[in-house]
RNA sequence: GGGCGCUUAGCUCAGUUGGUAGAGCAUCGCCCUUACAAGGCGAGGGUCACAAGUUCAAGUCUUGUAGCGCCCA
């Protein structure tokens, strides 16, 4: 072996024999008696792998790879999404810097382009999958707008149509004037901003009186139908009933009554504009107020209205009517205001309230089940919080607008005839069937949203609505792991079509991730520049790749030389090459249950580390197991027996946090026994063993033993070095030519429990402790041979003595051990203690008398204030009688322990002043 | 306004039915010891945000306060 470990070359050597053999196949172990099943939420086709999918699908791997190794038919469905409305952006983008709009080349053409553009671009992320090691099925790979996924969708929207769940209908909606699109509130992200506040005099019919009313969007002025005043806001009763000279129109509107106005805001008076505001629309229904559409698609004022602002956009006409408005003497004031601006989450445009004709799912008939699944337990949300977060959505859900006035997406199944009447079916020809020969039938334009056939996929991707032997074998799947910021896009319309079509949930599990962050805390976004590609921490980038990359399409340059600085600062030197292995490993231990994780570079380094000591101590195995076979009868020592046992209570953490979806402790107990007991204690105890010919054919048993225990509980996490390591191993182990993939997991073996031993070894541990701190703490050399005597020593202490006296010598560097009697004077020393037993080292030539006084003194005081919390303990009469036995027992010792201890050191510390 | 979180070592985070506060990184010593300097051996560092309550005992349970964050309106 290599004596560094160097994951480039592992990585490609298994990245291509795992998919030569066909080990991810979901056709293995099909007569297992169960399956395991994880659809990966399908990442955007024409997209890249970010941070999150990293993470997330490094947890989806650690859970597939455990279940495989435990024999279970597992599957874990790959896919992409089509994602509607972002792909279709990114084409028409490509098409703006030609002069082309998709307008003039048409939808068929421009649909194509895409297509096209998926060819080319779509298999970014599966190639970016397989760098990681991701061990999904690729031969079931699918995406969202395949035949079979496609059909799926549109047999559930006939159905939903024919049972009145979905319906058309002109309905004010979110609406995106850049895409020229309505998109559902999801899409709409709201967020503060610094706007102004304008106080218009609206002047009362046939009379000097005005009415001030107050509006941060004037320009909707036009589409207004009433003014509403609070019915028991005294200032305005006299004026219910009365009209309004609408200033820039010739309409009058009525003065009316609501109280959903807020008499506290400004003047309490409140412009109606039923087509132009949700909560407006509202106040219009109940009023049946009139409902003016002042705006055109592209948000430019219409001319269905007669006014002198046609044309012209909405923002321009905002400025214009202000100024007249001014010049007319009917602006009052203007105040700084800050207001929520809704935005589209695609193209920040602001998003205009606007009525239009939409598709809509009656949603409140699918929300019950929905609800009951989470509440009886059908499925659980990980960590079990999140159940309330879907529980207050669920309670205030909204008819889902599915309709979207874009080209790239499932064609809504639905025709016309002239008069308007609708046919819904799969094909023209059926619609052609309802309508009748003879009829012209146009197809209606929109496509549906990219959620739609998305909360199919648990299903679709399985074959349904066939009965498919992969649906009835995988499904209901068993985990999804997702973020929060989809439990409304995505999970909970799985749960609700889940059941709805299939009677039964979609999974039992949902482990809801957090969201990786940068290491300042701030969420990783292009337009910030803070984003680290998974794949730079494997191959590493240069600071010039890496100032390139992030600066690129950037549209404002004061962004980029703030970018440039930030990663000047925080990558002076790039990014080395850590592995996949190492970023995995970082993954996995990030995996807590916390809502947002800071990732810093620091950890994959600190893991890469961890790869390379695994490596070595494979190295060192190997190297002691050269031309050996294993002999399973070998004489067992008691620090074989230890480490044995050590490895069967890490077998039982590891299954326990991996059942709790506990992945940062499940690896951090990996670590934690692999650097800490393996590395730090069993190699080098097994390094005197292997010089004893009693000792080292069981001590090379259990080396490579607990090795190869280790490197299969490593493999879900880190899989490309356990598995060159499984080959290197394959030698002396004699495993024929499979893969470490398949080998099964570890069970625990419970007569491998040895607290025995590992009293023993603990009692070594300390031992070699206790030496190693007297030479930290006086400066004495770690080559440097010293003496030792022991005293007040008891019959188990000098059994350990006796059969560890090699060990001793060769890990605490002791040339002698000399017992004295209770009654013998030590030599001056520096002390420890081992229990009760005392351990000295002769100072003769080697210790600064004072530095032990110190050294005394520190130990003493530390004691003393152990002392006083046992004693306080103790001393409290309410103690004594409400705590159990056991625990007064366990103070009791802890007191009687430290009592001894001050008492000995204080000797110690009399004995060596007097000198 | 409604809902959900967070506050533990310099930094990033664990802390399972309440029972002597832990890890990694950083820091400070000493070591190029034939698995590993991407390393070894040791050390220092905490009023667990604050206040009250329950309890023999609170980082952990209850209530309140402050600061921060997310989601929804």
């Amino acid at each position: 072996m290599e004596k560094t470990y160097n994951p480039e070359q592992i990585e490609a050597k298994f990245r291509l024999l795992w998919e030569d053999k066909n080990l991810f196949s979901s056709n293995s172990n099909t007569t297992n008696k169960s399956a395991y099943c994880i659809m990966l939420p399908p990442p955007n086709v024409t997209g890249s792998l970010h941070m999150g999918h990293a993470f997330q699908h490094t947890i989806m791997d650690i859970l597939t790879r455990y279940h495989r190794a435990n024999g279970e038919q597992t599957l874990w469905q790959p896919g992409t999404d089509h994602a509607g409305i972002a792909t279709q952006m990114v084409v028409e983008r490509q098409l703006a810097t030609q002069d082309i709009t998709r307008h003039e080349i048409g939808r068929e053409k421009f649909t194509q382009k895409i297509w096209d553009w998926k060819a080319q671009s779509g298999s970014t992320i599966t190639s970016q999958m397989r760098r990681l090691g991701f061990s999904v099925d690729w031969e079931k790979n699918r995406f969202t707008m395949d035949n079979g996924l496609s059909n799926a969708v549109k047999k559930v929207f006939i159905q939903l149509f024919k049972e009145g769940l979905i319906y058309r209908g002109k309905r004010l909606v979110n609406w995106d004037p850049i895409l020229h699109t309505a998109v559902s509130d999801l899409e709409v992200i709201n967020t503060e901003e610094q706007g102004s506040l304008w106080y218009i005099r609206y002047p009362i019919t046939n009379t000097n009186e005005v009415m001030i009313v107050a509006t941060t969007r004037p320009e909707t002025m036009l589409g207004d139908s009433a003014i509403a005043v609070h019915p028991k806001d005294k200032r305005y009763t006299h004026l219910i009933g009365k009209t309004i000279d609408l200033p820039l129109t010739n309409r009058k509107i009525p003065i009316i009554k609501d109280d959903y106005v807020d008499m506290k805001f400004s003047t309490g008076c409140v412009k109606i504009t039923p087509a132009h505001d949700f909560n407006d629309y509202e106040v219009g229904c109940r009023h049946n107020l009139d409902v003016i559409n002042i705006l055109t698609d592209d948000a430019k004022i219409n001319n269905e209205i007669n006014s002198a602002y046609t044309g012209m956009d909405r923002f321009k006409a905002r400025k214009q009517i202000i100024q007249d408005l001014d010049n007319q003497g009917l602006l009052e004031k203007i105040k700084p205001h800050k207001l929520m601006i809704p935005r589209g989450d695609r193209t920040h445009a602001i998003i205009e309230p606007y009525l239009t004709d939409q598709w809509f799912v009656k949603i409140k008939p699918l929300v019950q089940p929905a609800i009951d699944a989470v509440k009886n337990k059908d499925i659980r949300f990980i960590p079990e919080n999140w159940s309330k977060t879907y529980f207050n959505w669920m309670n205030n859900i909204q008819d889902w607008c599915i309709s979207r006035q874009i080209w790239w997406g499932h064609r809504i199944p639905a025709w016309y005839d002239d008069k308007g009447n609708i046919f819904v079916a799969d094909s023209l020809k059926q619609a052609q069937k309802q309508a009748g020969e003879g009829i012209t039938l146009i197809q209606d334009k929109d496509v549906l949203d990219t959620w739609f056939s998305s909360a199919l996929w648990p299903f679709s991707t399985l074959g349904w609505p066939e009965k498919t032997p992969d649906l009835s074998r995988f499904y209901p799947t068993n985990v999804l792991v997702t973020g929060f910021d989809i439990i409304f896009f995505w999970v909970a319309r799985m749960i609700m079509f889940g059941l709805k079509f299939t009677g039964k949930v979609p999974f039992q599990d949902i482990y809801i991730t957090g969201l990786i962050k940068d290491g300042q805390g701030q969420k990783m976004s292009k337009s910030k520049g803070n984003v680290l590609d998974p794949i730079d921490l494997i191959n590493g980038i240069t600071l010039k790749n890496l100032l390139k990359k992030r600066t690129q399409g950037l549209m404002q340059f004061k962004m980029a030389e703030k970018i440039k600085k930030q990663t000047r600062k925080e990558f002076a030197n790039g990014i080395p090459a850590f592995g996949a292995d190492a970023l995995r490993f970082t993954f996995a231990t990030l995996a807590s249950f916390s809502c947002d994780i800071k990732f810093d570079l620091k950890r994959v380094e600190g893991y890469r580390n961890f790869c390379n000591k695994l490596w070595n101590a494979s190295r060192f195995v190997l190297m002691n197991l050269k031309g050996k076979t294993i002999d399973t009868d070998a004489h067992l020592s008691i620090a074989d027996k230890w480490i044995l046992s050590r490895l069967q209570n890490t077998k039982i953490n590891v299954e326990k946090h991996l059942s709790d979806y506990r992945i940062d402790l499940m690896s951090q107990t990996l670590y934690e026994f692999i650097w800490h007991e393996y590395c730090d204690w069993y190699l080098e105890l097994s390094k005197p063993l292997l010089q004893n010919n009693i000792t080292k054919t069981g001590t090379q048993t259990t080396l490579i033993k607990v090795l190869s225990e280790i490197i299969i509980l490593l493999h879900p996490i880190i899989p490309f070095i356990t598995e060159e390591i499984f080959e290197q191993c394959n030698v002396i182990t004699g495993h024929d030519n499979t893969s470490l993939i398949i080998q099964s997991y570890p069970k625990v073996i419970n007569n491998l429990i040895s607290a025995k031993a590992e009293a023993e070894i603990q009692w070594l541990q300390t031992f070699i402790l206790r030496i190693r701190q007297i030479r930290g703490e006086m400066n004495i050399s770690p080559l440097k041979w010293l003496p030792c005597f022991i005293q007040n020593f008891n019959s188990k202490d000098e059994q350990y003595l006796t059969s560890n006296i090699n060990i001793l010598n060769s890990l605490a560097k002791i040339e002698s051990i000399s017992k004295l009697a209770t009654t013998e004077q030590a030599p001056e020393s520096a002390t420890a203690l081992v229990n009760d037993m005392k351990i000295f080292i002769p100072l003769a030539g080697l210790i600064d008398k004072s530095q032990e006084i110190f050294r005394l003194n520190k130990e003493i005081r530390k004691l003393e204030k152990m002392k006083s919390q046992f004693k306080s303990k103790l001393d409290n009469e309410k103690f004594i009688k409400g705590a159990p036995k056991i625990i007064i027992n366990i103070e009791k010792e802890r007191l009687a322990t430290t009592l001894s201890a001050i008492h000995d050191f204080n000797n110690q510390l009399n004995k060596i002043s007097n000198l």
